[in-house]
DNA sequence: TAGATTGTTAATCGATTAACAATC
DNA sequence: TAGATTGTTAATCGATTAACAATC
């Protein structure tokens, strides 16, 4: 991993490396700066500053090698371990991004809490469990990162409770502010003030 | 509405309306820049300057009238029509937020759509359909904002179909990038690129 | 009054885009 | 070669924070 990366940056490098995993890099192993802005919609000189940035230097005529430039992308954001991901309570959101995950990268996803109805499979690989048994299995599964996604009441008490586990990151959808130490990474998601802006914009055009 | 408000200040304002909501202000009619900057976990600066945006002033002793900070917010950033949102696929994300929505907002959840399992109630007020529907309710109902959550090999499909209604902005969880006019207002948000941020930071403390 | 807060401008910070020499 | 692309610096743009006169 490369310290010092800006946020954003490494936003837009796991999205450079979702784009081109499912690009068909056996037929064209190279792909140019330009192109690849195109496939995340930003400008050119932007990929080729980010990609400046860790160090991944490209062929003036051809552009850059995909395949290495994956590599190149896992050796600067990826973490050495596996690291697993429990979902808790987000339900459909979950199978959305199922089948990128237990694939192509250094995220796992392990477990699914629910806050209803009796736990059923939901995909192959990812056992489904009550709520209740939170605590228990983010301990003995070692998980580090959750996408919390309960209803308000239970916000508070489930984020109490994965301060008690080794969980390092939180995905927060909830609109609760989680009130967890600085050891603790937590990326708000407030989806209500995301439709409150679309909203507006859709309405100022 | 206020033309040229910044994005970001737009979000805001509909955070500060959502944490005033919950504030106790019948008995604590006032507050000042810092506490209310501290509920979200911003510089007071930044919320004098947001309210300087839209032409809210305060009290040089008590601070700012939190009732009337409400109605301008609203002024400020909330249409003049109540306009319909669905969500599609999201499963327990929608319960989350459910119980800010129909309430105090011009907002208002009105359909809920399931790729899969038989439709069933999950809020009261809020029908559920299956996916099959969707277009004839968007249509019916006059939908103008949907939170678009459902398996990749849905999205292509369901957003083509999204066209051919009035929806007029799109909250995109899927990680397809939609390929809509510029009319529709698209709003993207990558729970993968997110993780792996999140990843990222919990690994470089 | 003294002290604290607002409203607003200026400064800072960070992210995006433009520009262009170097390269093949 | 001519033309196109990279790598990199500088310029621009936008968002956040600091500073402080005005106010009561």
């Amino acid at each position: 991993m490369i310290q010092d990366l800006p946020p954003n940056t490494v936003e837009r490098l796991s999205l450079y490396r979702r784009r081109l995993l499912n690009f068909p890099y056996e037929d064209e192993p190279y792909i140019h700066s330009h192109k690849l802005a195109h496939l995340i919609k930003i400008n050119p000189a932007h990929v080729r500053r980010d990609l400046m940035l860790i160090g991944f230097t490209g062929d003036v005529h051809r552009g850059y090698d995909i395949k290495r430039l994956i590599t190149k992308i896992g050796e600067s954001i990826d973490c050495e371990h596996v690291q697993k991901v429990a979902f808790i309570g987000i339900g459909d959101l979950g199978r959305t991004v199922a089948d990128y995950f237990n694939l192509k990268t250094k995220l796992k996803i392990v477990a699914i809490f629910r806050t209803s109805e009796p736990p059923k499979e939901q995909f192959k690989d990812v056992n489904c469990y009550h709520i209740s048994e939170m605590k228990k299995v983010l301990i003995e599964e070692g998980i580090e990162l959750v996408v919390l996604a309960v209803p308000k009441l239970y916000a508070k008490e489930v984020s109490e409770t994965i301060m008690e586990t080794n969980v390092k990151g939180i995905l927060n959808f909830t609109s609760v502010h989680l009130d967890v130490p600085d050891t603790i990474y937590v990326e708000d998601y407030d989806i209500i003030a995301k439709l409150e802006k679309l909203s507006f914009f859709t309405n100022s055009l």
